[in-house]
DNA sequence: GTGAAAGCGCTAACAC
DNA sequence: GTGTTAGCGCTTTCAC
């Protein structure tokens, strides 16, 4: 089997203690120099490894932190899981990733399973289908540093970091009016996501800022995310055989933005009009229909997340003020808008 | 800090001993079931789990497995990774990923770590830049269980999976001789890759078979992969100037095709000529200019590549027969090649 | 400055 | 069927 060179072989053959093998190693200061650099040689040498099983066990520590997000295929989430590993990688902790497919049996299943594995830390963006935090609460109350990014939620008290999502909805609506839209649609992620709820009142606070009063069947939600394209089809049907038609359409999420687009290219009779689209797809500015969209600072996210946990993880004291943080997306626009 | 409930407790409160407990929470079957029975109430009720660190460094398992890839943000490894979280999710494994970003370095110092990290088995794309193996063949000749998928390599004998590159390009080249193409340009990843190099041979045997006579000056090769747009406008823009100029372009990775046509729909007075790339992007369909796509079964490789690593790993005694699995792709097709 | 010894939480001989 | 004991590889008191 696997090869294991241990402290006590170094020991052995160099006839000093374990102990003083594991101090030179840990390059503590209560050793002579002498000693330091023989046994740091002898270990070189004949390439040592410690065996990072049983300095967790006795440190309890595992240097290991536990990410969950919906999935992994996901352009949005893959960006951010890029983020958190660039500084795990530079700080020396591992991830483990988890995927809940936006589904809560998943999700609590997975979290229970993670933590359970002696990770040091949870970042976490919510499923959309969870609606019941007491799982998470339970870890949060034994003491396990999380960090919650994306899809955040109210009820605990940590470090959240998300895109200013009020703001970034607000903002594409705002074009929208300015580009003389007067019907625009909106449609949104599952109603109960932090995501959804800031989205639709940056949309409704940009109408009536504009003087515009929202309308109730111009706003659709598709609790699957997009997954259920069929679900996308008929919204976008319904939308179109009303009286008040869209003439513009802001979209609340990437797996939306394609479905919609999809279901907008089968529409072959359809007149080309306005869509924002949140989007960090890397190739969205190849899509026809085109569309004007919203790219979050995903990497980004992914690194601030990462290192907010590791500043929980490393405090030494309880920490008790929390900050949430909010990113600026950026606004790309193209066709009609860009004029 | 985080509760930790240990088998000892167990014991204590229940007045038996720790083995006691730990035979009736594993169900060994040396214990009176009415023990088992009291014991496994208590530990439920407290909300007992073991401790995987303990076990792992008891049993030398930790129930963990490495898997390295080049980037996670690329559609065809999360679809592969989505694969692989499937199976060991299953079989109770956790999943530890690492990026190689395609450096080389990187590479060497991640798979040091992962191995060090005590994963149980490694599954391993390689990194393009990667021409010197010794770092795999050493973890390989310690007896570290590894799996080699999509981009394996020849000098280690271990089960592998990947497309049938050969047949894939063959397939997609026929299809646009038959279509009449006659200057076909194949655009390239890393020369020194597996995939680019079955790939490319499918691509001149195609033609050999069709009586066309490959030319060298239409296969251009990008050693970025297609993250250097540069490289492949040049490319591209190399090929349109040629007197031979391409009348189809068959491009051999997911992100060259992204980048081909994104050069492409800048060359506006370019007429548009058939296309086909490799590409598990899930939007390409709504891309344009229109593509034609080599779908590869990533979802699938991920499985298949994480059950044979499961196998090694679960194997009572050493296996010596190894096989190479190939999945075949699909061809979708799009304009002109839909006729 | 160095070594002996205990112990992290768990399992598996080995006794009884 | 159950308890005792030793030990996985490491770190850290505590003596000296």
């Amino acid at each position: 089997m696997f090869k294991a060179v241990t402290i006590k072989d170094i020991a052995q053959a160099l006839s000093v203690s374990p102990s003083t093998v594991s101090r030179a190693l840990r390059n503590s200061y209560e050793i002579s120099d002498e000693k330091k650099k023989m046994i740091l040689e002898y270990a070189a040498k004949i390439n040592y490894h410690s065996n990072p099983i049983a300095v967790s066990l006795r440190n309890k520590r595992s240097n290991s932190i536990g990410v969950m997000v919906a999935e992994v295929a996901n352009s949005f989430f893959s960006q951010t899981i890029n983020g958190i590993e660039s500084i795990a990688y530079e700080k020396g902790y591992n991830i483990i990733i988890s995927q809940s497919h936006d589904s809560y049996d998943r999700e609590v299943i997975n979290l229970e399973h993670l933590a359970s594995r002696s990770v040091d830390g949870l970042l976490i963006s919510m499923s959309s289908q969870t609606t019941d935090y007491q799982h998470i609460e339970r870890l949060h109350n034994q003491g396990l540093p999380i960090v919650f990014f994306d899809r955040i939620i109210n009820s605990i008290d940590t470090y959240k970091v998300t895109t200013d999502n009020f703001k970034s909805a607000f903002d594409a609506i705002d074009l929208l009016v300015n580009k003389g839209m007067k019907n625009i649609a909106h449609i949104g992620n599952a109603p109960q996501l932090s995501i959804t709820i800031e989205r639709l009142r940056g949309y409704k606070e940009a109408l009536k800022y504009n003087k515009i009063t929202p309308e109730e069947n111009l706003i659709k939600f598709c609790p699957s995310g997009g997954k259920d394209s069929g679900e996308v089809d008929s919204a976008i049907k319904e939308l179109f055989s009303l009286s008040n038609k869209p003439d513009a359409i802001f979209i609340s999420s990437d797996l939306l933005s394609n479905a919609c687009l999809r279901a907008l290219k089968n529409m072959p009779l359809h007149k080309q009009i306005p869509i924002i689209g949140f989007s960090n797809s890397d190739v969205v500015d190849l899509m026809m229909p085109e569309i004007s969209y919203v790219r979050q600072r995903a990497f980004e996210m992914g690194q601030i997340a990462a290192n907010m946990l590791l500043k929980i993880i490393e405090s030494k004291y309880p920490l008790h003020e929390f900050e949430t943080k909010m990113l600026d997306a950026e606004l790309y626009r193209t066709g009609i808008l860009l004029k």
